[in-house]
DNA sequence: TGTTGTGAATGACTTCACAGCG
DNA sequence: CGCTGTGAAGTCATTCACAACA
């Protein structure tokens, strides 16, 4: 906890890493409207938390700020990007041409974030052949030999929740080491493989609850 | 990721609805596979949580189960379906009708669950006029009006950073009381609406985060 | 018996409050 | 001064451990 290295980490909690993330992107922000420097202040104001809960997310990190003056833009950036492995790209595949796998492949924020996909994967032999931007769906047999080549280390999952947990399982065999999963299943594997589950139904479900709970 | 804000007399903690939610949708998966009756280490199990946590989610609505046996999914589903607002139908408009916007139109699940899209809207004259299953997208000058007719409380946003602030608060202004936001700023208005932020971008570099800290 | 429901204990995250420094 | 960095205090969430009870 006292350590001083900035690039020493691993045990960043989860939500810190979140508003880390966060903070390098308002950091491109402030950039493109000009700004040299901010303050714990406005970077609270601008994520939506205390300005103590941002100096202590960068407590965690080392000195990143000057007192009485606050934080220079681009060194924050700097610093912030090597902790959370931007400049790099990742490599990624997708498994589950559907109507959301598609939406992802072609949405452009990801690969301008550094995220490329490399290919992409279906069950469905209509599905399979078909052109999706650049990538050609390839049948789900494949991903052992495709991952084999590429080496990617990221897996997106797309798929109807039977089929969830089986292709988490293949791409993990197979080098993946991190998942983002939308599958209607909760996805746990133990181990060295992160997860982070993304079920959109759930959001518009909690939503209701509080819809629900405000005319009680 | 999720923020809060309205309070009443059942106001459970955002994490515990979640769980609440899933619990509710693993109730049906139970019912499907011919179960009658389950136990809270089961739950736990499934759920990816602790068989206390559960209880404990558990004693915050009463008391739903019977010492030495467990809970009766029937009653169990009946419960928790009545404290998250499932037994009606939930009117939703979407605001964005790019790719993300499109498949979540397309994206079956919603309906199933209860949530029917109303009305879909974009800036884009190209995109105004154009069918997405059986709605015209709606130039955004029109919220007002339709909002107005339809009532629709909740909304969807999956526009880019840049606009989705404006579109928040035109929705507010027009009755929608809680907002999915998919748009790369996080959103929080004050008051009694309720905001869920998923920022898909970030998700993926929060993985990023956990790979590069596993090789340090 | 077996499992729930729940206070008490622990742990995690956030805010407070102020010393330390530019 | 003003603002950061940080221990201490506070709040919220999870786990423990066991009494209560079908």
């Amino acid at each position: 906890m006292s350590e001083r290295s900035v690039l020493s980490r691993h045990d960043l909690p989860s939500v810190t890493v979140d508003r880390l993330v966060r903070c390098y992107r308002l950091c491109e922000r402030l950039k493109a409207e000009g700004r040299e420097s901010t303050l714990s202040q406005e970077i609270g104001e601008r994520l939506g938390c205390s300005p103590s809960q941002i100096r202590k997310d960068f407590s965690k990190l080392g000195k990143l700020g000057t007192r009485g003056s606050g934080y220079r833009v681009d060194e924050l950036q700097s610093i912030l990007g090597k902790i959370i492995g931007k400049g790099r790209q990742w490599d990624v595949v997708l498994v589950g041409a559907g109507n959301l796998g598609t939406a992802l492949l072609k949405h452009g924020e990801f690969q301008r974030q550094g995220f490329r996909f490399l290919a992409v994967f279906d069950a469905d032999p209509d599905k399979v052949g078909r052109k999706i931007g650049d990538l050609v769906v390839q049948d789900v047999s494949r991903i052992p030999e495709t991952l084999g080549k590429s080496g990617a280390e990221m897996g997106v999952i797309t798929v109807p929740a039977t089929g969830a947990q089986w292709v988490a399982r293949l791409l993990v065999e197979h080098g993946v080491r991190a998942i983002l999963n939308f599958a209607r299943t909760g996805l746990w594997l133990g181990g060295d493989v992160t997860v982070s589950n993304v079920d959109l139904t759930t959001e518009l479900e909690k939503l209701a609850y509080y819809l629900s709970a405000a005319k009680a």
